[in-house]
DNA sequence: GCCCATGTTGATATATTACTCAACGTTGAG
DNA sequence: CTCAACGTTGAGTAATATATCAACATGGGC
């Protein structure tokens, strides 16, 4: 199993009708650096770069950090400082959530707050 | 911002009522990279070692996981692979969810499974 | 034929992570 | 005193992550 990156960017950088020197300037890394990503020669870049690639290539970060397997440091660091969050995500993982089962708990988080903060824990 | 983790090690481990050598031969490590550790004079160690840490200090993994900000990497790698994971882990962070919230998230979990899975499709 | 834009490859560089090793200081028991 | 267990510190190492640089190959346009 590859990890399938290289191949989801290629498509990606076509569909947006660049070259691979002309999507490495504008992240800023080297051109072969890009070749190399394609065609699986190097693991999935810094979850900072994959969001520059995403972003120069028109495409979902979300979608292209996936296929990276990376966590952006910012939000990881952010979530990871709660015990119950170390207990959620050991969950998820051992339950393998589906991707509508995550829609679902986004559909969850933004209820969260979305409801009147009257002061009550628990509806 | 010490990073706290050192703390609360030496909390835990005094509780258990070990010295610094006898608690890193148990996990496999150097001694004086606990007292290192303690004194925060090195970065929390890796998810691996924290669990062993905390298994023999007989303290929660998750509790000491969360003060060292680190993630299993089997969880991290189970846990990324899908788009809608990866927004509703930026949704988390850019909430900044709290303790009970977190906790909130886990009853969904579970609930999301434990309903009757009336059109099940696989034995 | 020559150029030049594109893509590929091998060797190498740099930073960070995750530690170890050797030496030194302190304190209480015998 | 001395020695033994405990703790602390400075320097160094090994592995991994994250890339770069230089060189080469290919195909289309003039």
């Amino acid at each position: 199993m590859g990890s399938a990156f290289g191949q989801r960017l290629r498509e990606l950088r076509r569909q947006a009708g660049l070259s691979q020197r002309r999507l490495a300037k504008e992240v800023g890394v080297d051109f072969s650096y890009v070749s190399k990503l394609e065609n699986d020669r190097l693991p999935a870049p810094s979850a900072e770069t994959v969001i520059r690639l995403a972003e120069a290539i028109g495409a979902s970060t979300e979608e292209l950090l996936a296929v990276a397997k990376k966590i952006p440091g910012a939000v990881g660091d952010e979530v990871v400082g709660e015990p119950a969050a170390q207990r959620f995500l050991r969950m998820a993982s051992t339950m393998k959530l589906s991707g509508p089962e995550w829609e679902a708990m986004v559909g969850k988080l933004e209820s969260l707050r979305e409801k009147e903060p009257s002061g009550g824990d628990e509806p």
